[in-house]
Parts: C-alpha cells; sequence; structure tokens
DNA sequence: GAATTTCTGTACCAATAGGTATGAAAATGC
DNA sequence: GCATTTTCATACCTATTGGTACAGAAATTC
C-alpha cells in the first residue's frame, strides 16, 4: 500500500498492457441502460453492447453484474441526478430545501439527455431472488436519503426555522414520497410541465403557510 | 357462438375431460407472484409451482405469460386493491373522495394478506425489450385511472364542489402521484401508520382549504 | 361400450442468461 | 531483447428462460 505516484504525471503508468476503453466512460453507458431497463432487464449483452468492451473485460474491470450496479448507482449518486437532494440540503431554510428538492427532482426526472425517472426507484422495485440483494440495497439509500432529509428538518426546527409542531420525519417521508411518485409519473411519460405542477402543488402543504 | 348453456345448474358441463383445478384459484396465486417479484423477476417456474399446476395446463388455460399477467391484472383491478379507486370515486365531495383514496391506498399497500405495494406501479417499471408490452399497459392503466379520477373533478367543480380557479387534471395528477409514491414507499418497508401520514399531509394541501 | 374430447405429466426444444478458460496482443522493467 | 504483466477477443461453459410435442389418462356423448 505504498504511495507510489511520486510524479503525478498522466495516471500511473501501469505495468501491463492498457486499457483500450475509458472506464469512467464505459460506466456511464452501464449506467444507461440500467436507469432504462432496470437491473433484472439489462443483460450482459445489453451492457458489453452499450460500452463498446468485451465481457471479460467488463468481468475484470467492474467485477460482475451486481457490482457493476453498484458502481452505476454511486456514480448515479455522485455525479447525477442524485446530486440534487445533496444541493438542495444545503438551502438557508427547510422550506427553501423543499423547493429546490421538488423543483430539482421535477426537472432531472425528465431530463431529455437521461432515461425517465429514478434509478434509485425503477432499478429494482420488485424483482425475482436473484436481484433481491441489489434490491435491497436501493431501499436502503432511499431510506438514507429520507433519513438525511429528516435529519435536516430537525435541524431547522431547532434553529426555530419550522414549527414546533413539526414531526421532520413524518415531513420528510412525505416528501420523499412526492419525489418517488414524480418517478412513476416521469416513466410513465409525464411532462417536465406536469411535475413542476405536482412539486407546486405539494409546496402549498407546507407547514408554514399558515 | 350459439348460447348453449340454457340449465344454469353448475358452470356447463363441458364435453372433455375436465379440469383438474380452480381457474380463478390459480389465477389468484399467479397474481402474487407477479404482485411480489414483478413480470421480469417471475419464472414460469415460479408460476407453476405457486399455482400448482403443470406448464401445459397454464398455457392450455391462460395462454401464456403475457396474458396470463394480463388476467391477473384484471382481478387484481377488479377484486384486488384496484377496486379502491372506483369505491372513492362515488364518494359525494372531491375533498371525500380524495380523502377515501389516499387513506384506502395507504392501507391496501400495507396490507399484511399481500404483497407490499402496488402491482400497476411495480409490475414493470422499468424493463427489458421482452417487457416493453407490458410495461406499456401498465402505463395505460395508470393513466386511465387518473383520467377517471380528473374527470370526477370536473364534474366536482360544475357541481361547485371544487373551486373555479382548479386545475382537475393537474389536482388528479398530484392525487395519484402520492399514491404512486406510497406504492414506492410500502416496497421500501413502510408501515401503514407511515403512509396514512403521508395522506393526511397530502390533504393539508386541498384547495378548498382557504 | 366405443368414439371423442380434453386435460395432465414427462420430456424436450432453441435461445439466452450470467460467467470463464485460453491464448494472442501490447505495454512495462531490466 | 527478453521476461513479466495486464488486457483483449474468441469460444465456450452450465443453468435457466419461455414455450411445446407427445402419449397416456379421464371424462362426456352417442
Amino acid at each position: 500500500m505504498q504511495n507510489d505516484n511520486l510524479k503525478q504525471e498522466k495516471p500511473a503508468a501501469h505495468k501491463g498492457r492498457p486499457r483500450e476503453f475509458d472506464t469512467e466512460e464505459a460506466l456511464d453507458k452501464a449506467l444507461h441502460v440500467f436507469w432504462r431497463k432496470g437491473y433484472e432487464g439489462t443483460s450482459l449483452s445489453d451492457l458489453t453492447d452499450a460500452m463498446g468492451i468485451s465481457r471479460p473485460s467488463l468481468y475484470a474491470a467492474f467485477g460482475n453484474k451486481e457490482e457493476l450496479f453498484r458502481l452505476a448507482l454511486d456514480r448515479y449518486a455522485e455525479h447525477g441526478p442524485g446530486a440534487i437532494q445533496r444541493q438542495a440540503l444545503s438551502e438557508p431554510t427547510a422550506r427553501r430545501v423543499v423547493e429546490r428538492l421538488l423543483r430539482g427532482v421535477a426537472e432531472t426526472l425528465t431530463d431529455p439527455c437521461n432515461p425517465r425517472g429514478c434509478l434509485a426507484v425503477q432499478g429494482a422495485l420488485s424483482c425475482g431472488e436473484a436481484a433481491e440483494q441489489v434490491k435491497a440495497e436501493l431501499c436502503s439509500r432511499r431510506s438514507k436519503s429520507e433519513a438525511a432529509l429528516a435529519e435536516r428538518f430537525e435541524r431547522a426546527k431547532q434553529e426555530g426555522d419550522l414549527g414546533k409542531a413539526v414531526d421532520p420525519a413524518a415531513l420528510a417521508r412525505f416528501v420523499v414520497t412526492i419525489t418517488q411518485g414524480m418517478s412513476v409519473q416521469a416513466a410513465g411519460g409525464a411532462s417536465r410541465t406536469d411535475l413542476l405542477a405536482v412539486a407546486d402543488m405539494a409546496l402549498l402543504a407546507w407547514p408554514s403557510s399558515a
């Protein structure tokens, strides 16, 4: 585990034959396939075709189908639409957090460059035994998102930004439920305008509107 | 096509060897498997095991996997949780329609006797080519549900039961989005209490609250 | 009872699933 | 230049997929 990249020029200078494809690029292709077809609906051939690499290359670089999915999911959460949540959480008030979250979700779910809907929702909502672990992973990630939002509301409550009667966990669940519903709507072909209208309507329920 | 069941005693009295299993019962088993695993996640073996019949019997009685799914979906819509919508639509006011719909959905989605979530949502949200038609069918059914609700709101508007400024289609989309989000929540393990709280919170956004 | 009709079980089908063995090809360090 | 190391492409593996052919069994009708 010694740190041997002393000269930081070029990635590293590996020993053997260098990889002929860009890992990030290939992962991005894989992400899009999973996103569009779901975990079970995506075959190895779908993946290798889209990534432009051979099957053994895929296994050498990414492990197997499930590990590849997890890597794609990580990428989705960091560089893709999953990043909205993080951005939203940094807004100054709870209300602004929700506004940004709902509108941001409405927009990214209907981004014409991407498949419709959310990978964390459609990736494996229900599935056979073979995909149970993937399904569990997605459930866990959704729960974590929800928990992070609840925590943010908790803080807002302490800051006096949210009424004392508000239940942060329940409010977070409500907001997340809307985003998940929007994901289903997007998968069904709802337009950006449609989803933004849903977001606005949800904001009417905001506790501090009184 | 002559109507020859003159004596209505017993189903009909077929000619050849009678079927050894009850069609409705077998269909119900199939419904539960599809419900739990989704269309793609369900294999023919899963189905025959659960239904307790052989593969040729399944094909003889139900056509093929896709037709069986459609039949199961019909059953779901008529006798299963899909019936809530119909019940809710008959409530006297728009507000009561939504109340009954949201609470009813919250309850059935978490019915301990059934798989968590909604077949029309999880059946095939994203999938491979082989299931595209099933996915389209589910989308279409969800759209029809939404349209029926919009129509109910339109009527409510004419009856003066809903403000003139309200957009029936948008309101219907909002309500349906909540139910779809609840389906994702239920699939993720949310409790009945959790979902009822979501339903109540959604009702706070009701237009006539002003 | 014979003929007919329909169902059931076994055994099978081609296609595809996810995953690998193997040897050639291309880069490195010495 | 040579050995080493790693990647690549072809070709293959077993298990499972959705779907059937076929023969025997069980019921109805005449």
